[in-house]
DNA sequence: GTCTATACCACGATAGAC
DNA sequence: GTCTATCGTGGTATAGAC
């Protein structure tokens, strides 16, 4: 921890700072000064702040989607020839994030709180690097759905894998500390306890019937 | 559309300019040349910023939240005294989102985009604004949600709730087309048929069985 | 009620001493 | 490799003419 650790100070405060402010409201000014390093410095290390935030997230994200693959590919030799079973994709690619918010001290919950932001971030160049960047793990799980639900038709299974990146990334996005109100009473919740919680949820989605068959009009009494 | 009715063209340009940009990185310099109307006015109608922001969100969502009231009125009244079924609880929150979509010449869509994204700002008094005008149609919601499965523990409708509004929001946050990839072809979708997709995807996931009951871990082979 | 002009500040980025 | 000093730009907001 000795020898010119400012570079891994500042990943970390601008990490920390980007989870709080937003990428855009974090200035540079104040990564530096949060990570006892000078603005200046910043631009030895990087060209430019965009360059700043592309390393925050790779340093993570190389990791998080190289143990997702793994697992990913280890059920797959598991249950082979056979499609591996829905539940166990979706674990595959929730699971490895509970790893990250182990690292308490080095701000790995915030991480997640920035990566599920991000996802839904108005600046499409940001948006644009991480799928240049990670967009291959977010193909190789959609395959491995489509095999898991052989009988659901393509563009369904397409959206509904967006539907449940997002319930996925709003879940990440919001406070550390879920607050449930139930009745009169207050709890918090850890992270693992809601994501736990967010697999029968996806799953009971990914299984249910389609909406395309019925007419245009649904419910309406 | 004669007598200064520069008001309401500063209204729809924020509006659109949010919905592109994001609430943080529009400039009111940009908001007024596009609503061909000077920066400096925009302090005339309001006092700073946050109160456009705000009257930009409340135009939109006062009606909307009301609709959405009124058809869940309706339906507990047609119900009586039996609950309303999940799906028309679904059906009061989401329908009344699409007469936005409607409005094309006016920015609905883009308000709609706007609307997701803003529920995962990183902006604390953004989102708290939100919850502080709007926030009662959330609760009663909630309500009817639980009275439609009494059978799920409230801390489970809680986050499920909040896994739904997830799906919803980035739906509504994604590009106005949905480039649904299928195979070698592209289609775009309309927001109607992606939203008609999501009620089943939200029944299926509320009426799933719950992972409270089980032991810690799941799935693993 | 709407415009022009501008104050004032914080931003990203650069140059150059050490 | 890290610091100080500073440039140019563009942000919100204000003052005051019309």
């Amino acid at each position: 921890m000795a020898r010119s650790d400012s570079r891994e100070r500042i990943l970390d405060a601008a990490e920390r700072l980007f989870a709080e402010k937003g990428v855009a409201a974090a200035s540079l000014r104040e990564i530096g000064s949060r990570a006892h390093a000078n603005p200046g410095s910043i631009y030895f290390h990087w060209k430019t702040k965009a360059d700043l935030v592309r390393e925050v997230f790779r340093r993570r994200l190389e990791p998080l989607d190289a143990e997702r693959m793994r697992r990913l590919g280890a059920a797959e030799r598991a249950h082979a020839p056979d499609p591996v079973p829905l539940e166990e994709v979706l674990a595959a690619l929730v699971d490895p994030m509970l790893a990250l918010v182990g690292e308490s001290d080095r701000g790995g919950p915030g991480f997640l709180r920035l990566l599920g932001r991000t996802y839904n971030e108005p600046d499409r160049e940001l948006v644009r690097m991480l799928r240049r960047d990670h967009g291959a793990t977010i193909e190789r799980f959609r395959d491995a759905l489509a095999r898991a639900l052989p009988h659901l038709p393509e563009e369904q299974l397409f959206v509904r894998f967006h539907f449940a990146l997002g319930a996925l990334a709003y879940t990440l996005g919001s406070d550390a500390s879920w607050q449930l109100v139930v009745g009169q009473r207050r709890r918090t919740a850890s992270w693992q306890e809601v994501l736990r919680e967010l697999m029968p949820f996806l799953v009971g989605g990914f299984e249910a019937p389609g909406a395309a068959a019925g007419d245009a009009r649904r419910g309406a009494a």
